[in-house]
DNA sequence: TATGAATGAGGATTCATTCAT
DNA sequence: AATGAATGAATCCTCATTCAT
């Protein structure tokens, strides 16, 4: 039922059953047609909206970064306190569907990826700057730089590592330990 | 050239070549060709030794962490201070070839894989047991049960964050850096 | 923007394109979607006007053909004199767009596929028939009747051997050396 | 029944088998099935021998040429009297698998096909100017060199003119009547 | 023990064609 | 009349696995 002005509703739709099929089978075992039933429709159509396959799990992980992007922002909105600037940071990498069962597995699978695949790797890199960036720049106004620094490091590998663990563990993710962990982390160093 | 006792021969030579396989071109991308050819033999004898390429890829997983134990077994044994038993068991992750490039890359690679193959996934769930098993022994000598038992975790999240930016990063992993970071927080733990 | 008497504008548009994308691209390359690219239409249309590429693709055979022998009449018209009358057939296959670079391309391309296409065999033979009939018709004037068949046999095949090697040389064909050749070697036959 | 040594019998089996279907329906119209269904092997083995169906297309094409040579040497050897060399030559042309109606049909495909592949269309150029260079050596005994030139281009053309118009005829071609066209042409060129 | 030959299932991709709008 | 969305069949190719030698 050809209609016009299905090009982005396809994609997103596409880009949503790509990102369900990774978490629910990992990278190595995913096929275009398995994408294409879990969207409902035929393998062909990835090709014409994506161009390939590669393509499409390339869109697929720019759309997961920019959710997450767009949450940080909103939640940084409006606040000027460092420790609350900081605290909305953190938050925004626990919560929602970025920290659900199913997009800690997409990272997983992404991160697994990225060192082979040139275009998963910079955005992973713009990922991870984004984040030491965000993070440096909040502590840099409660700490020596030196040590805002050190500290950025240090909760940037703690949000990763709990992603990780998350993706490993299966079931919902403890957002609420997770952002516990981090947050005592973050007064440890503060104080 | 048929010889007796190559069994044991062969068999390390296909894991080791498994292994510099799956860091250097990523899980989905391994072919038992490419690990064959690796490891200098024909293609069959994959399926001679092991029985397949998912065997194979268990016992190169099972190897890996074989090692880690060893090693750590290795640097705890004579020391009865808890602070040196657990600079230990954190040298113990980040020493060696544990913490090469191509460790690092391979660990990501049954990271990303585990969630998707029981036989995977049972090991990366005894040896993320066995780390916080032991960081947590150790921890209970210096802090309250329950203190020791969440610094366990947050020290386990860190090495693992630690394992998977150096292995998304690429090159030589800083062996010495991570070991700081870590250290350094479980000092603040302790105090 | 659906206009009336669009008809013959856009057939004649599209089997343009077709002879284009042939030469330029070969038979076993070509696409739908690469000759309504060159056509500036959808792909669709080329269904609605012929019914399908093979149709469309026999369109342009017999365009091409009837180009051919709408410039054979043309230079054939007025004369009497055998030899002018012979003149002029070959020149009518060794000038204008006949002779260009794009249309022996075409004429290679068709050849190759006649063998396998019923339709576009039925075109061939006419047109090699015809060649050989106003070669003969002339010859006869010539020549003894035996003779005149064999010679008008030796001609059309100089002329498709010439085409042929314009084809596979690439380039602009050099039709003036072209219709030396023949026209050296029809003296020759009637002296 | 794997045995061992059976590349070159393999590779010249599915050469074989790649004329015939060629010949049979066209080069639009091959796949790989169709050739290995043709030799009795499955699809898989053309990538195990030959790295793809390009590669394969190329051999084939380098067998027919391959076949020529050694045709047109074997009939030159021990021939010094100019017109038995040309004879020669020509005969090579016409006879045996050369000619017959597999052989031309599988010449006419890959002419269709050299101007868009470049590996075929060095194939063709270096064989087409063996043929001419063939030629031109022997008729510089017979003619003055300007004359030798032009008439080794008119005999050339002459003969691959007939291998195209046999393919288009079909059946078996009438390599007497070829030859003797042929070489009346040059008789006539020679006095 | 070890090899290389061979297979066949499965995957990505291409493409003519159909059809609602 | 014309488009672009959508399909599904067909094609090339990959690859784990099997097996005779």
């Amino acid at each position: 039922m050809p209609k016009l002005g299905m090009a982005p509703i396809r994609r997103q739709q596409l880009i949503a059953a790509t990102i369900a099929v990774i978490a629910e089978q990992g990278f190595s075992n995913i096929t275009v047609a398995h994408i294409s039933r879990a969207a409902g429709v035929s393998a062909g159509i990835i090709h014409h909206y994506f161009g390939g396959k590669n393509e499409l799990l390339e869109a697929a992980m720019r759309s997961i970064l920019h959710d997450l992007r767009a949450r940080t922002s909103e939640r940084l909105a409006g606040k000027s306190d460092p420790r609350e600037r900081l605290r909305a940071i953190i938050d925004a990498n626990f919560a929602g569907s970025q920290f659900s069962a199913m997009a800690v597995r997409a990272w997983l699978a992404f991160w697994s990826q990225a060192p082979y695949v040139p275009a998963l790797d910079r955005l992973q890199r713009v990922n991870a700057a984004r984040l030491r960036s965000n993070l440096c720049h909040v502590l840099k106004q409660l700490l020596p730089e030196t040590e805002a620094r050190r500290a950025a490091t240090a909760l940037a590998v703690l949000i990763d590592g709990l992603s990780l663990r998350s993706a490993l563990e299966g079931g919902v993710p403890d957002a609420e330990t997770a952002r516990t962990l981090v947050l005592s982390h973050a007064e440890r160093l503060l104080t």
